[in-house]
DNA sequence: TACCTCATTATTGTTGACAATAAGAGTTTG
DNA sequence: CAAACTCTTATTGTCAACAATAATGAGGTA
């Protein structure tokens, strides 16, 4: 569900209690307010592409379109210019992000130095029920991808493993800096790549040796992987589309 | 100028132009919007403490203070919580963060993490010029270290030589995480414990061998440099807070 | 005395109207 | 013909009133 990539005008409140749904899972408490029922909507309209990128925002016509006033509305906004998906400039509006490579080399770049250290920390914070827990999640995955399709759901899945281990780190500044701000802008991506192809094999490799690292409690080695693992990644997004664009 | 910490209430428009002048040089462009300063005077009221740590904000009652209505307020405070200074809760209202022991810790392994990774990418992409700048800036504080006062002098020179090559470093994210966002949560704990005396002699050393790896151009060292760094204040702030609290 | 209920009140969330700024079309002039 | 200027228009910024929610305190009951 929730296909309607074709329809280019945003239907009036979409399926908005999913969405609700699962932030809730994600941060403590949900947003019942209009406001932050609107950041939802209109930050999944970004991630999914139903609003392009680096389209003008106008107020008036997406407050109607989400049958909020104008209020709610600027709010969703600027939470999501706090979130990098949209820029704004005073008296000129607000517009979505392009993301050209450049801006995707940044974001791997960070996400490499963060998720590198909240690996260390999960090495040392986690417990291990914590730790096997994430076993078999990744045995889950391994069944996936050994499997006939695999691939849409190998993106799904190495999100949960990452955030799991974001999440182990014991570190909710952190957590919430990868977790709330940043995941959005990396799912922005994946949607506008799809087309790609994952390296599902690789990453299970590379996700079975990190597990390794934070069941003995290596925290030098959990990090150095995950920084390896998240380089590559940036190494050949930047092969991918230096080459076709 | 601007030593209004006797007075509980915050009286209007404070000097605001100087505010925004040096915001201007730290961003592009200033926001003359009344949103804009009014988010300025907020922050500057909260880093400083004028606002306690935990207090609530009533929005009414600082509209009135900043003589603006309530919406470019409500505006400002969601910008703050974005910066992570105020927590929000829907329904319920926005508080002034307290800078816990814990959260401490949280913000300075975060710091490590991006400030040595923009270390080790300001070995790269800094410019020979913009390196020999660096090495002026910390003869400059040498000399203010040396001569008698310098210890409050060396909290700001301290947050130059940082800022300096984290803008050195070329992310764009990186620089607007650290400089526009954390940077307000670290200036506002050095106002909480300015009581404590800065290690200006060893941060004096350790910033002269970090610019040696800059001027080296070796970004595995310099990443390590900065991490080290970063980590003993850490560690220094860890066994003052927990001895005297 | 402790606890629950219910009304009061203060505060937040939301709305529509108004003001100010910037973009764009059309016209004029060198 | 191009460049600049002005008027128009669309869009953003701001405001004050209204609605909805949660904290507060009085009163009653077990």
């Amino acid at each position: 569900m929730s296909k309607r990539a074709s329809t280019p005008s945003l239907e009036q409140s979409p399926d908005l209690e999913q969405l609700q749904a699962s932030d809730d899972q994600l941060q403590g408490i949900s947003d019942k307010t209009l406001s932050g029922q609107t950041t939802a909507a209109l930050r999944e309209a970004i991630v999914k592409g139903d609003i392009a990128p680096g389209e003008k925002l106008n107020e008036p016509r997406l407050a109607e379109q989400f049958q909020v006033s104008r209020g709610p509305l600027r709010e969703a906004i600027r939470r999501l210019v706090a979130m990098r998906l949209v820029r704004h400039i005073p008296h000129v509006g607000a517009t979505v992000v392009t993301l050209d490579l450049d801006s995707i080399v940044e974001l791997y770049e960070v996400r490499e130095a963060l998720e590198g250290q909240a690996a260390a920390l999960a090495a040392i914070h986690m417990s291990d029920s914590q730790i096997s827990k994430l076993r078999d999640l990744l045995e889950v995955h391994r069944e996936h991808v050994e499997s006939n399709a695999g691939e849409y759901m190998q993106a799904e899945g190495d999100f949960d493993f990452h955030y799991q281990i974001i999440k182990g780190s014991g570190n909710s500044l952190l957590t919430h800096q990868l977790c709330d701000e940043l995941y959005h802008l990396i799912r922005m991506f994946r949607f506008q790549t799809s087309r790609f192809k994952t390296r599902s094999n690789r990453a299970l490799i590379e996700h079975e040796q990190l597990l390794y690292a934070l069941e003995h409690r290596d925290p030098e080695l959990a990090e150095m992987l995950m920084r390896k693992h998240i380089a590559r990644a940036k190494k050949s997004i930047q092969e991918s589309l230096s080459t076709t664009e």
